[in-house]
DNA sequence: TGGAGGAATGACAGCGCTATCATTTGGCAC
DNA sequence: GTGCCAAATGATAGCGCTGTCATTCCTCCA
């Protein structure tokens, strides 16, 4: 590391551990302990070497501790978009646990695209995270099969899966649907319809509603897939005329059913219900208040990145959901 | 790497690109060639060396790679929060542009803390990222010096600071403020508020605002201080009696502000006008229409990492805004 | 007073790749 | 045939750190 030359302040390279050990006048592994393990280091010497790297503008380079230590103190975390409400707070969750720690947090977005995931899958593992916190489970076997062979935690998110990889951190979405469909068929509605993606989340969000409906006697429910963000919602009233209750697969999209419905003239909830999922924060100001399933995405961030930091306890937590009536149904 | 035992698929141990080497009987460089420049490799060895990875189930190690060619394909990403949408479009914005080209995205955030941001500052680059895309600038002089000694590509957003560290995508706070308070002198308004956080951006639009006003020959304007999630809004309407007209820094803000307002008694826009920024979906969808400052999160992001990728061109994108008047103001 | 034991520091090798410069091979013009 | 060049492959060294053992120097008590 450039043994002619003295080793100066300000050069034009980012300076390495050896250039601040030789500034200081100690070993490089000394620099290192500074860093890493100021405790091992007498208080003297770690002044020196402080004021070493404050001279040189030292920034450690964790790559090469990284390849080093075989730590990365990195986390990648896979969802389908960030442009959603609902994964941006399981994400805050996730980096507000694990910054503090130390860890960096890889982000990548799948889409929704069963190709994009697997491939966004393997550029995250080739980094080598020492944990991975995806949204829902992977899409194909080959994707499962990488994470399984990568041997570092994984948790799945929003979702229960009954055989994860891993651990697990979300909700029963069977369950959500069956609960909404049980409290319109309880408040009188008989036909009743379902909006949302076609992701496996929101089907089995599908499935639990489709089932409690016909079990309560009423009508098949009619299942709608559009796109997920509100202006889709607008669009999809339409398809709407003839139910009287609308159980949405999420509150943005179900915004936009309101407005929808608004300007076609139906009286929400007097003619049609609409019930959401998430528990956005603007659907409890807008008037009606919009009632939801809600989901507290940032507890299920947290709770991912804990089962990644440990590896005790249980693997699998349910955080549950709660239906809040307010006045669209 | 293990010369002694023959090299066999499902080890426990994730492979090292000498395992594929060995087993597909070519040399470590061929391998990595093939991984990255398949074009130099003969087909019949690539198809040994892709069936071996295969069989091995191969992942490259990135940290090595990037240790060894000092090319980490990454990109650090500082937010304040990715729990706002306005960001997250952002970041959305970046992600779609970069991870086609094989970068990947390292998260953090700053939680509108310069202490914390520093420190986000410091852990992002000693990842060693190819380029630092942030919202906003630089809160200290330490943080600002520590992005020039980087020597990497920076892109400051959501502002169009005077003296960036090197690039610029966003638009002009202060004109936003300005446009907005002559808006509201030309329709009438008398007694103007200003409802957002304390950070640079919010006070530049603050200043703009203040300014116009007080050159229309209203009164001095107020400023409120909230924080800045749609709960506040709620309860900032309380402070808000006197005025007829508000400018609200973000648009979730904005929407809990209308339900305070509501639940006051005031009707909106004939008692109080209001106006947003960030042009949120849901606002447009609710009722009445929330008016606002539209500013395209997604298109910055995207700008920023073209900004990052390429050196030539301009390195000061103005991206604008625009005062879209719906139906609150 | 000798040696056990802890505190402080260092030497050395190697993490898993890639940059750089060889080397080998075969095809082709003359 | 000879020489030349491109295509294909390889040998070597090293990226900037850290794990793992030394080694040195005290202190403290039998």
């Amino acid at each position: 590391m450039d043994e002619s030359a003295p080793p100066s302040p300000e050069t034009d390279e980012p300076p390495t551990l050896a250039q601040v050990a030789a500034y200081a006048g100690v070993s490089p592994i000394t620099v290192s302990r500074v860093v890493r393990l100021p405790a091992l280091v007498a208080v003297p010497t770690r002044q020196r070497v402080e004021a070493a790297m404050l001279a040189l503008g030292y920034v450690p380079n964790l790559v090469a501790g990284s390849l080093a230590s075989a730590r990365t103190r990195s986390v990648g975390v896979l969802v389908p978009t960030v442009a959603n409400a609902i994964f941006a707070d399981t994400i805050q969750g996730i980096s507000d646990a694990l910054e503090p720690l130390g860890y960096a947090v890889f982000l990548a977005q799948s889409r929704y695209d069963p190709d994009r995931e697997d491939k966004m899958l393997a550029a995250l593992l080739a980094r080598r995270p020492e944990a991975l916190i995806m949204v829902g489970s992977p899409a194909t076997a080959a994707g499962a099969r990488m994470l399984r062979r990568a041997r570092i935690p994984v948790v799945e998110t929003w979702d229960l899966p009954d055989d994860p990889i891993d651990a697990v951190a979300g909700f029963d979405n069977t369950k959500a649907g069956a609960v909404v469909a049980r409290h319109f068929a309880a408040s009188g509605r008989r036909l009743l319809g379902f909006l949302g993606g076609d992701d496996p989340r929101a089907t089995r969000r599908w499935l639990g509603f489709q089932r409690v409906a016909l079990e309560a006697g009423l009508d098949a429910p009619l299942r709608v897939v559009h796109a997920r963000n509100a202006g889709a919602g607008v669009a999809a009233a339409d398809g709407m005329r003839g139910l009287d209750a609308v159980f949405v697969a999420n509150d943005a999209l179900a915004i936009g059913l309101l407005s929808g419905l608004r300007h076609m003239g139906r009286r929400v909830p007097d003619d049609v219900a609409v019930i959401g999922l998430g528990d956005l924060e603007t659907g409890r100001l807008i008037n009606p208040a919009l009632s939801t399933v809600r989901i507290d995405g940032e507890t299920i961030g947290r709770t991912a990145a804990g089962l990644t930091i440990s590896r005790d306890g249980p693997r699998r937590v349910d955080l549950g959901f709660e239906l809040l009536t307010r006045e669209t149904g």
